[in-house]
DNA sequence: CGGGAGGTTGACAATCGTCAATCAGAGTGG
DNA sequence: CCACTCTGATTGACGATTGTCAACCTCCCG
């Protein structure tokens, strides 16, 4: 109980902080941010926050709880394409995009702040630092989403669950939401499966093969304790390059874990 | 033969007519885009333009040919997770983030220019509508890669392959590059292959089954005609909403051709 | 004419999906 | 406190899409 949401004086707080880790920001860009004009709306878990075809009046920031980004294929099979966290802007590209690609969705309760999308846009242009980090932010989430590309393109299942819970793991703590070798995973098998492009039923058995070789346990079934960071690491091919870490952040985990860029 | 590259007045022409398609400028934007300083290089097929660890100096623009981005996995499996063509800015992102997460490969011999990365950010910043613009355009990539998650993950062999072969027809005919109901793939079905997610094995059998379908023909391996576009579509559940094209373009293969948002 | 890259094909293997049953845990109403 | 219910986790049997291996073919080019 030592992280808790503030008492929303400054409810925006959690998107400056993400911002800030990449580029910094003066006071005040913070207190510009912070003074965004903005509704908090509390949803429940499986509420949409936006829905695909959507034309967008407002960018939503994740102030607590957990989202995902997804996308319907014909047959009806759903992909999750990106797990959201606190501070996260979750629909960053509908302020310039006008029409939505893909849905986001709820996995938890949670707090989101809806943002005018012209507001949004006006300050990034106003303030060259806060135009940057946004920038950076949805570079950033390119990276991520080449990562997953890769990851569901050519890793087996192993691999790829064992990478999703290595990005997992590094993504919470930085986050400020939990242990990097134990926390608790915030979804179902279902939307694990939905995440990796496999089915609920292998990713089970894949989790049970991971626990059976001592890589990981579990507690409860959500509840994700990692023996040895470097060998989960290893054993998904995990680099943390693609979510451009600062330096400090990469290696926080196992003081190995740094670049290996061929 | 009715599109030629330019005498090469203005070699940064192409950049400049792709950031104009959803992003108004004006005469002096573009004459700012173009007077970027920049050097011209020519490159054979299997060049790189960037490696996977690159810290970038340079933003490269493709002025002709095509070129790959892809990440390599521990097993030596290559995955391609994006393909690019004339005008576009391969590396956009390492003017920001410094160091390349994956590496860029011509798939063909072409050209491109290499503009120093400050100079990108400086006019960026310097001029909103082409700010904007390359903003548009990060937002825009980090859809299509989107696309490609959910193609990869969620589809069958079939689907995702024509799926492929329906973006290329819209892209290319975007990029002026051929007819939409016929064209030359720059790829070798390997790379197809590590577009897909695929074996080279499977995409060869699949094409097969395509052409047995009569879905497209294929005069010589890699020369592409669609009979029926909008059954290709069909079967590939391609929907072009992800490429943010303007209303007038959705539609210009077929007149069908336009959002079917749920 | 020879070499090489890429395309094609067949036989076989295996990872992963499907189906369906059962189990475990949390919340609910009586 | 206890049935009841619902969602999600687990398991086994079986099936199939896709991968692997290896051979051969075809075209292009020096």
């Amino acid at each position: 109980m030592t992280t808790q949401d503030k008492p929303s004086a400054a409810p925006l707080e959690p998107m400056v902080r993400k911002l800030e880790y990449r580029q910094q920001l003066d006071a005040s860009d913070r207190s510009a941010l912070l003074a965004l004009p903005h509704k908090v709306k509390l949803l429940e878990a499986h509420d949409y926050v936006v829905r695909q075809g959507d034309r967008a009046e407002f960018s939503c920031v994740l102030l607590s709880g957990f989202a995902v980004r997804q996308k319907i294929v014909g047959n009806g099979y759903r992909q999750i394409v990106a797990i959201q966290m606190k501070g996260e802007i979750v629909d960053l590209q509908n302020s310039l995009l006008g029409i939505a690609d893909h849905a986001v969705q709820m996995l938890t309760a949670g707090k989101i702040a809806m943002i005018p999308r012209e507001e949004i846009v006006r300050l990034a242009f106003e303030r060259p630092a806060v135009g940057r980090a946004m920038w950076i932010d949805t570079l950033v989430d390119g990276s991520m989403f080449r990562e997953w590309v890769t990851n569901i393109g050519r890793r087996d299942a192993r691999t790829r669950i064992a990478h999703l819970l290595c990005e997992f793991s590094l993504r919470l703590k930085l986050a400020g939401l939990g242990e990097p070798t134990n926390y608790e995973l915030p979804m179902t098998q279902e939307q694990l499966a939905d995440s990796t492009g496999l089915t609920p039923v292998h990713v089970n058995r894949t989790l049970k093969m991971l626990e059976a070789d001592g890589l990981i346990q579990r507690t409860s079934a959500r509840a994700i304790t990692i023996g040895d960071w470097r060998k989960l690491a290893d054993v998904g091919d995990f680099q943390s390059g693609y979510l451009h870490l600062r330096p400090g952040d990469a290696g926080a985990v196992h003081s190995q874990e740094v670049g290996e860029f061929a």
